[in-house]
DNA sequence: CGTCATTACGGAATGCGTAATGATA
DNA sequence: TATCATTACGCATTCCGTAATGACG
């Protein structure tokens, strides 16, 4: 046998008022069907929960006890309710977001605060993968949302242009071109030895260095696909290498940044990516204030 | 607006099945009403909690959200009604039980120890209170079982004579009549200084001793309501005085216990008191589980 | 006789099941 | 055409409110 919500407001009401006439004003209704309630609840639960004469009402032990567990689930019911109101309307939730790697945190850290100013009650689940690997995982729904480089298919998802930022070179303390204190062209560097991305882990960075320079097996002494890496790398001496501006923050001693020429400006883009039909209100709200925030500084 | 615990029960249905054809039969109903309570829960939530077609259904963000909560409203809507029932049943509960003093520490330990072990669920609340006290609260329902010593009123109170022990005399260590190696009895102590009790606090020691000796404003040298208290008198020396045989377990150095000769057999009683009406589940059960194991030796 | 919980009864609403509909692959 | 959720409709049940009843001080 089971009770009803109704049943349960009514008892509570009696408990609390002690009394039928009132109970049922408050509850406003009549006085009969209120106690047809609290008999039924009572057939329900199979247990006296009143001890009622014509004279007065009170609860009995197994009462007292109901009341208690009764209110909880009136609260329950009505926290439940909220809650899936305020996810849908996009207040709260969990939206799961993937980003690159260390080169987006600078960005990635600029949007957890932003969101948690905004939406304080929505969650963000993140996951580190490559760019390829985002938008397969966005296509199996796995995710909502990447932080991700072009390309990717511009027509199976939605984005957002969220920060850029500019190419500069990194080389070793000492280095001979740290004394020119001049923007570098990249024609001066065909000499020296190049630490480069790789063409399938970082195909963004790969594709944006050969547009600018040749790169040959000669002068290609590394091939990396992190940029952390790339610095360490640079750092012991075993070569030059380009890096997105934001890298500088990462701070590994024994390398400077220098600033590059003959470059389109700011030319390192970050998307945000997105299912168009992605139904997570809380991947929208995430959307859309970013959105309102970008272009993002880092 | 508000939903039942139907709409709920069907909702976690098709959640788990995610088709409404196998969750109409696992619920024992046809598609059509699920699909209608269904649809009336999302009206009341006033959330879509089922993203569906004509070929497949799942949960939107709301909907997982809510299938947790309305998980916890299923087990605890069945546990408050299984609770009810158990205290109603008088296997679960609170008893509130007095009792008088150090003296029924052992009966009460022994008590405890019973009803735990028959009754793990029921839980008993502890109240220090002298006879008085104890029927005065047993009247007003403020507590449920008194553990008390004659006299009462034995028509407001039902009672059942859980304990009864001998009376002893306590005496200094190396008292003269530690040597006689036999009983003594009442007659032989006239001359002797006596701790005696409050004929207002302790009644009921105080109108067994006055029975056997008689009490004079000589031999009375003190007057005291506690028996630990008169212990201590007693190993200070300031005089002798008849304790209940329990009090030999309270271990205070420099007394010892004489049998005596010439009373009762064991007169000092212990009655479990009730009130007849008293309608608390819990209460019931520590009385029949004491009454069957009863007399208690302590 | 007044108070207050309960039973009696008529009308409205709700919910089920069967049958029909509609949309999709 | 097969599948599966939804709408249409008839019937039983439930529930409310008004009126009557019954018990107690």
């Amino acid at each position: 046998m089971t009770f009803t919500f109704d049943q349960i407001r009514c008892f509570v009401a009696v408990a609390e008022e002690l009394h039928f006439g009132r109970a049922a004003e408050q509850l406003q209704m009549t006085q009969p069907p209120l106690s047809r309630q609290i008999q039924k609840l009572e057939r329900a639960v199979g247990v006296q929960l009143l001890e009622r004469d014509n004279r007065k009402v009170e609860l009995t032990s197994a009462g007292q006890a109901f009341l208690v567990e009764a209110r909880r689930l009136l609260v329950l019911a009505s926290s439940s309710l909220q809650q899936a109101q305020r996810i849908q309307a996009g207040a709260a939730g969990t939206a799961r977001i993937a980003f690159t790697a260390a080169s987006t945190f600078g960005v990635l850290t600029t949007i957890l605060n932003v969101i948690s100013e905004s939406y304080p009650d929505i969650h963000l689940d993140l996951y580190e993968m490559v760019t390829r690997e985002q938008t397969d995982k966005l296509l199996k729904g796995e995710i909502d949302l990447g932080l991700a480089r072009p390309p990717f298919d511009k027509s199976a998802f939605a984005s957002r242009l969220i920060h850029r930022e500019e190419l500069l070179l990194a080389v070793p303390d000492g280095h001979w071109l740290t004394e020119l204190d001049r923007p570098i062209h990249p024609r001066e560097l065909s000499a020296e030895p190049l630490i480069m991305y790789s063409p399938i882990k970082a195909r963004y960075f790969y594709d944006l260095v050969v547009r600018v320079v040749s790169v040959t097996g000669e002068n290609a002494v590394h091939t990396v696909s992190q940029v952390l890496t790339m610095l360490c790398l640079v750092a012991g001496g075993r070569g030059i290498a380009f890096v997105p501006a934001t890298s500088t923050r990462i701070g590994i001693s024994g390398v400077q940044f220098l600033p590059l020429d003959g470059l389109p400006p700011e030319p390192v883009e970050l998307h945000l990516l997105w299912l168009r039909e992605n139904r997570n209100p809380a991947a929208r709200s995430v959307i859309d204030c970013i959105t309102r925030s970008a272009p993002i500084s880092s």
